[in-house]
DNA sequence: ACCCAGGATGGTG
DNA sequence: CACCATCATGGG
């Protein structure tokens, strides 16, 4: 398709921001991004964009997936400027982005991410597609897309183990259990007819899904917006510049962008 | 040799 | 309810 312009979309911001952990990066400002069964080159000069898709494909597909129609210019807008931190925050990570990933994919990569590092997470999720993902083509190679729960029905707690997965290889073992045949579907329906809060505490009858991981997957695997998920980061952040307390009512609907801002800054500013 | 990383679980007071 | 040890593993 032909190069389009983009506002507030930055494609290094958003792959550094430890929301998604397979956009491999190709150069600088060029990334192969998989998800669904698709993958695609993006690429960026500014705010000039290039994307190996058909226009419709990235119409009907792309341009939900990168949230492209929120009003992210609003949103950082009105951010108290009285708020020092969070309005660096806005500034730094400006091209930030919530992305409507898939479901499954965020409830393998975030039942992963617990006590572990942004870095250890991508391989392990990279070393899961390897092993057991189906293949997809990229005008620049081959990728492997996050297998589906049927494709891992038959690997053990031990075959994850030794892709590094740690203790969270029973957890994976279990959630597999729980999700193959028609229960991934089921939940999928469940969730969507659930209200913010029960969508939470469905996911956390899954085994390895506390509070913190399930509004993760709230928030990126069901774009629910106004989850804030409080990891180790959010947690430094919240004592040291809000001892007061964080204005969650001021910012109703939003929340979780916010909160996207803040730990990308606090992750990899300075 | 400790401490930390996008924490969850099971046990105890 | 709150607190606490434990859970793999790689990097500081």
């Amino acid at each position: 398709m032909e190069p389009i312009f983009i506002e507030h979309f930055n494609l290094r911001q958003i792959a550094d921001s430890g929301q998604c952990f397979l956009w491999q990066q190709l150069a600088e400002n060029r990334y192969a991004v998989r998800t669904q069964g698709r993958c695609i080159v993006a690429a960026q000069e500014g705010e000039q964009f290039t994307f190996s898709c058909t226009q419709d494909e990235f119409e009907t597909f792309w341009r939900a997936y990168f949230d492209l129609d929120e009003d992210y210019g609003a949103i950082k807008a009105g951010i108290d400027p009285a708020d020092a931190y969070l309005t660096a925050a806005a500034a730094y990570g400006s091209g930030m982005r919530v992305l409507r990933q898939d479901l499954w994919e965020v409830m393998i990569s975030f039942l992963i991410s617990q006590n572990n590092n942004v870095k250890r997470i991508g391989s392990s999720v990279r070393g899961l597609c390897e092993a057991y993902g189906r293949a997809c083509e990229s005008p620049e190679g081959t990728y492997h897309n996050i297998p589906e729960p049927d494709d891992l029905a038959d690997a053990t707690a031990a075959d994850f183990a030794a892709l590094g997965l740690g203790y969270r290889a029973r957890y994976l073992e279990s959630l597999v259990r729980e999700m193959r045949g028609d229960g991934l579907p089921r939940l999928r329906e469940q969730l969507a007819a659930m209200a913010d809060d029960e969508a939470h505490a469905r996911l956390m009858e899954l085994t390895g899904i506390g509070r913190k991981v399930a509004d993760c997957i709230c928030l990126y695997g069901l774009h629910r917006t106004d989850r804030f998920p409080v990891d180790t980061h959010i947690r430094q952040i919240l004592d040291t510049h809000y001892p007061e307390g964080f204005p969650f009512a001021r910012y109703q609907g939003s929340l979780g962008i916010l909160q996207q801002y803040l730990f990308y800054y606090k992750l990899t500013a300075k």
